[in-house]
DNA sequence: GTCTATAAAATGATAGAC
DNA sequence: GTCTATCATTTTATAGAC
């Protein structure tokens, strides 16, 4: 399964010949002893997908929570790189969505469960909710909902910007980028 | 190469037969008559990849440019808006790349130079400098590389999620978001 | 659980008639 | 510029010995 995420990756399903996985998980290629532990090529891709997938789940778990006291900007810019972290800890899942979306439709809907719903948005909802629950902020006179969008957008697009291109966004690295959003999150209440 | 980009685009360069071009370009399946417009698989898909290098650098002329006066905030939510068509505009260029960065990993240096070097970054850097330019606005007491960032990953990221998942983060809208960061970038010199 | 051997189909590509 | 026919290779998958 490892030698199969790897090619996968990198070839794609339909470039990735079951010789070819059968080599890099050190069997004698064109052997077939492949079939001893998948019935098909689909299979072991689907298997792939399932395992990532729970290791996507089990990994959001223990992030901070909480109303941002005290020294607001940092704590924000801290959770905002435990976001990227967590999106770079399950880029395998992402990758093979980003790359088989198309062969197979269903994983659109099982990742959006396990990320979107569950992930990244819920904890941008909580990072929002408790930014407004700061002690002597005002209420939210803007759109809570759609900040949520932007925040979202953000760290998806910094890391997938690594991803494709190879380097950050206007070569500005996490450290740096998750405070700029801070800051931008922190004054819109000013 | 309308076929051709279609096919790629759903399956993978991988996954797609010379067979599977031929019956979606209207030859006959299997006949090898796509050999007498193309040399192998792979030359039609650089030529593909060509093609939609050239579209995407055409497609981004003509942007709105200068300081951004009388209600900045609309002006800057125009822009962004203008933005995200462009990104819409060349979908497909983006989407090559993230399905087959992996195989050909000449596409990320090429893409990289088209779009973000001279794209959307530059678009991005030059709305900043704009929006500081603005009369009456103080000078910048912020790190604008890393808000340049900000934007275009937020700009990417929305688009992608879109892509990737079926629907935008958190179900806002194109108005909204570009609203919601305008709302966070007017804020930042308050 | 791996190997050799092999079958059946799909695939990339070419030759030559029309 | 398309078709029929064809070929060599690659690919998916199975059978059976060890």
């Amino acid at each position: 399964m490892d030698a199969t995420l790897e090619l996968v990756l990198e070839r794609g399903f339909g470039g990735t010949a079951v010789t070819d996985i059968e080599a890099a998980a050190g069997l004698s290629p064109g052997s077939g002893s492949f079939y001893r532990h998948f019935r098909s090529k689909r299979e072991v891709f689907e298997a792939v997908f399932e395992r990532e997938l729970d290791r996507a789940r089990r990994h959001r778990t223990g992030f901070e929570r909480g109303p941002v006291g005290g020294a607001a900007e940092a704590a924000l810019t801290r959770r905002l790189l435990e976001q990227l972290d967590y999106l770079a800890a399950i880029r395998p899942l992402i990758m093979l969505l980003a790359r088989e979306h198309g062969r197979f439709p269903e994983l659109t809907a099982r990742v959006r469960e396990a990320l979107l719903d569950g992930g990244i948005a819920d904890e941008a909802a909580h990072l929002a909710r408790d930014l407004d629950g700061a002690p002597g902020d005002e209420p939210l006179r803007d759109d809570p909902h759609a900040v949520t969008a932007v925040v979202v957008s953000a760290l998806t697009g910094y890391h997938l910007s690594r991803e494709f291109f190879g380097r950050p966004p206007a070569g500005v690295a996490p450290e740096r980028f998750a405070a700029a959003l801070a800051a931008l999150l922190a004054a819109r209440n000013d």
